[in-house]
DNA sequence: TATACTATGTGCGTAATGCATATAGGACAC
DNA sequence: GTGTCCTATATGCATTACGCACATAGTATA
């Protein structure tokens, strides 16, 4: 049983005995850097974003959609990004889209930088763990 | 300004993220495989596990103790790992030493499955924003 | 007795976030 | 023109993770 029992938990609303609930994204506010990082191919509106989300091979962060919208208003809140109403509609209600700010892209840059110590922090400890694991094969 | 300061995370004490202070945990409940891979080299006790888990290269996660002693009870209540009371007192009050046992083993190795797939993720993630940035550099 | 260090543990507040639900425009069937 | 579905945005609620403050207690020593 993995730590989240599973990689899916999108899907099901299994049984986990325990204390343990579901076991949700494992990088704390990702969407945030990943939704600015979307944004910089182009001004895009939330409900666009998720497939462009998936695009970026993030399946194992299915995100709710309420999550996006959040995040994108934090992020205007924040002056990461700038939205405006999309004047040409495409068979649905209106379209809020979003911008990516120079501050917001260096918002991102800091984030990336962040990421990339936690990735090296990560692999860090990947490492120690296969190190580790020489003289206990014996199981 | 990065992702973590000024929201209640490394802004409290002056510190900011970006390099040096105390950064928000960016991978959750890491403490929980960490314990459990520092077990693997035999049993401690958790006020002997700070200082281990410093030696690990988790800098970047400064565990509050509480949050070790936290999970190593949590551990014990799945039965990834049990404890004992240590007789041999080296002046002070008893410790309570803890010891991996098989399912935590299997445990831990689920763990890593799923961080290492963390992992590519964000690899994948951090070499998607290193292409898009190529044609952005006008800025 | 007081202080300091070791060691374990609890209480509390808050950020992050999954899930359910609300609202509403447009298209199409009936 | 009503019902249904898809698109689209948004709010409410409960849970989880976890940092911080604080409580408890054994041992040593001044």
């Amino acid at each position: 049983m993995p730590p989240g029992a599973g990689r899916g938990w999108g899907g099901g609303r299994g049984a986990h005995g325990r204390g343990r609930g579901p076991q949700p994204r494992r990088i704390r506010r990702l969407l945030e850097p990943a939704l600015l990082h979307l944004l910089r191919a182009g001004p895009l509106h939330g409900y666009a974003l998720v497939g462009a989300l998936e695009d970026l091979g993030l399946e194992a962060y299915p995100t709710d959609l309420s999550g996006i919208y959040r995040v994108l208003r934090d992020l205007e809140e924040m002056g990461m990004v700038v939205s405006s109403w999309d004047e040409a509609s495409s068979g649905g209600p209106p379209r809020r889209v979003y911008e990516l700010t120079p501050v917001g892209r260096q918002y991102l840059s800091d984030w990336v930088y962040d990421l990339r110590a936690t990735a090296d922090m990560l692999d860090r400890f990947l490492h120690s763990y296969d190190q580790g694991g020489l003289e206990e094969e014996s199981d």
